[in-house]
DNA sequence: GTCTATACCCGGATAGAC
DNA sequence: GTCTATCCGGGTATAGAC
């Protein structure tokens, strides 16, 4: 079992590591095996298919992503919550720049065998940025749009200075980021 | 000739509308083909490859918006000019679902065959912003981050609204998009 | 310029030894 | 629980008739 453990821990993080950047589609079962240093034979007694391992591999990453959401709003409510969650979030994608990628070409696609997981997960995620947004003056009953409005700055101008101008440092990501948004 | 174009046209049209369900590596020719309404042996007449394929259609499509950003600006400048672009790229997305699908699927991929050139009319696009960022008092030499942002913030939210929320109207989607944005 | 038919390979999945 | 070997469907691309 703690063998089962690291063999799906090994393939899970070859899985996220390789359609970060050729797509789950374009990823192989094969090269999963290879990087993973398994045998392809393992995967599929680890996991039923590929759908299920990409299903369990973004149902991990955006689970954690929005538990951590959720504990850096904390007490906070309004902009400072905004405040602190687009902050958190720049964090959560430097951190984890593979499956910030993959949500991104992901969260759109609606022919997934996974589409109910992953549209519940992205719920959850934007719901915690929905809920601060809810706490300031601006919200008027829209605030599932600009909740998805700051996630995605975020998210776009995050993998931008990851993917294209990784020089620049994280503090002046976060305040170039805040000053587009009208937060406080 | 006459006849080249319709059939480029009809296998472009039917490429672009599976892709963004299905995704580029997710289409198959046959299906191009049999939605084109045309055999397959005529995709490879008009295009060299799949690649090739969709290297064209991603450059018509991206060129395309770029071009109409850029007359959005017109002889506008700073905030003013970054509200009239956020407004008219949500009508593109509008007007375009599934090219905005598509580029929010591939944007941030780094392993395709048109890499540079979707590189470049990504670029093009992003310029536009990052012109009137630089003619507010915000830019501070990072206008290339926060135009990502602002891209990002209209991507996501007009997919949210196209999406998941079709009900509602485009003026309040534009109207809760500023709101989120520190515009004038 | 468009069609049908086919070559060829690659990918997901399974069987069964160890 | 992990391996190797293999099956089989489906995918890109080409050949050649019309």
């Amino acid at each position: 079992m703690a063998r089962a453990n690291t063999t799906k821990r090994a393939i899970l993080d070859a899985a996220l590591e390789l359609a970060a950047t050729k797509g789950i589609t374009g990823t192989t079962m094969d090269e999963v095996a290879e990087l993973a240093g398994v045998a392809k034979g393992s995967l599929y007694y680890n996991f039923s298919s590929k759908d299920q391992l990409f299903e369990a591999l973004l149902q991990e990453g955006v689970g954690a992503l929005a538990d951590s959401l959720r504990s850096a709003k904390g007490e906070l409510r309004g902009w400072d919550a905004v405040d602190a969650l687009v902050t958190r979030l720049l964090d959560l994608i430097a951190a984890n720049a593979p499956l910030a990628k993959l949500m991104a070409s992901e969260i759109f696609r609606t022919d997934r065998a996974w589409q109910e997981t992953l549209f519940a997960l992205r719920h959850d995620a934007l719901a915690v940025f929905a809920e601060a947004i809810d706490e300031t003056d601006a919200a008027a009953g829209r605030s599932g749009i600009m909740a998805s409005g700051v996630f995605g700055a975020v998210l776009m101008s995050g993998l931008e200075w990851l993917v294209f101008e990784p020089e620049r440092d994280r503090d002046e990501v976060a305040a170039a980021i805040l000053a587009t948004l009208r937060v406080r």
